[in-house]
DNA sequence: AATCGTTCCTGATAGC
DNA sequence: TGCTATCAGGAACGAT
């Protein structure tokens, strides 16, 4: 399932392929996935846009053209970018083809068709998405803001994580994760952490998110959800999973079986010693 | 303003 | 065997 480390890796190498890029044509064969546009209209106005840069932001992947409109491509959970260097290679789940002037391709194919893709014009860029949160790669995320928001926040930790407009590009795995290696129960209450457990979970997000895009993703689930990037490669970061789809089995640290609970109905894995 | 439940979708899996 | 029910996941949406 793409979060950041994952839509991170694809848009590095998106952006290698797809600067300087002219579309050629589109074929759209899943209309359903194009929010707020008509997709007859959306494969003529793209025809003959040139790729100008490749930008990420939380789980958004935002691909903008020399006349300044945009596309924005949000992949869910089982959303796949493919390149080709000629003509893609279609299958049941491709969902929107993009030809291009070179005569490369590439294609959305997405399993679930919950992944999104809209396009905008320039006028419509700044007010169409909801709120997204402290962007949690690199220097950005400031200790003052991530303690601001814990510390009026009723949520439960997992969930505060989860949440895209307090911290942005945190999914289901590396939440669990992050928790895991900061030391900290799924079901604490946000605003009961301390100062030292914000400091060291400020560092624990930012220490794991990085090294999952170093390590290019994690490629974990059924084959839907198994993460691949853009050349249909595995990445490397279930390796060094901890507790999540580990029910049952023992912690790696102190050998304690690893617990499952839902919270608002999604899954959580946790040590129950190593996390109190 | 913040939070919660529901919805979208389909392959895999569990249960009968 | 073959059927049906449930689950997984992220974010938009409407309700509270």
């Amino acid at each position: 399932m793409p979060e950041l480390p994952e839509v991170e890796t694809i848009v590095r190498q998106l952006r290698k392929q797809l600067v300087g890029q002219q579309i050629k044509k589109v074929k759209i064969l899943r209309p359903s996935q194009w929010k707020q546009n008509n997709p007859k209209s959306v494969e003529k106005v793209l025809k003959h846009k040139t790729i100008q840069s490749i930008n990420r932001r939380a789980k958004f992947i935002y691909i903008d053209f020399e006349d300044d409109c945009q596309l924005v491509i949000h992949l869910r959970m089982s959303g796949k970018l493919i390149w080709s260097d000629s003509d893609p290679k279609i299958d049941k789940y491709s969902r929107t083809i993009f030809y291009f002037t070179s005569g490369s391709s590439l294609q959305f194919n997405d399993t679930r068709a919950l992944g999104t893709l809209v396009f905008l014009l320039p006028e419509k860029k700044d007010n169409w998405q909801t709120k997204l949160g402290l962007e949690p790669l690199g220097e950005d995320l400031d200790f003052e803001k991530l303690q601001e928001l814990i510390q009026k926040s009723k949520l439960d930790m997992k969930s505060f994580l989860l949440d895209q407009s307090k911290v942005a590009g945190i999914g289901n795995i590396y939440a669990g994760e992050i928790l895991f290696l900061a030391g900290i129960h799924p079901e604490r209450k946000a605003l009961t952490l301390t100062e030292k457990e914000i400091e060291k979970l400020r560092n624990t997000i930012t220490l794991v998110l990085q090294l999952a895009v170093d390590k290019m993703g994690t490629s974990l689930g059924d084959g839907a959800s198994n993460f691949r990037s853009l050349y249909n490669i595995e990445g490397e970061f279930q390796k060094m999973i901890m507790v999540y789809d580990r029910e049952g089995e023992q912690c790696f640290k102190c050998k304690a079986p690893i617990f499952r609970i839902k919270q608002k109905g999604r899954s959580s894995y946790f040590c129950g010693e190593c996390q109190q």
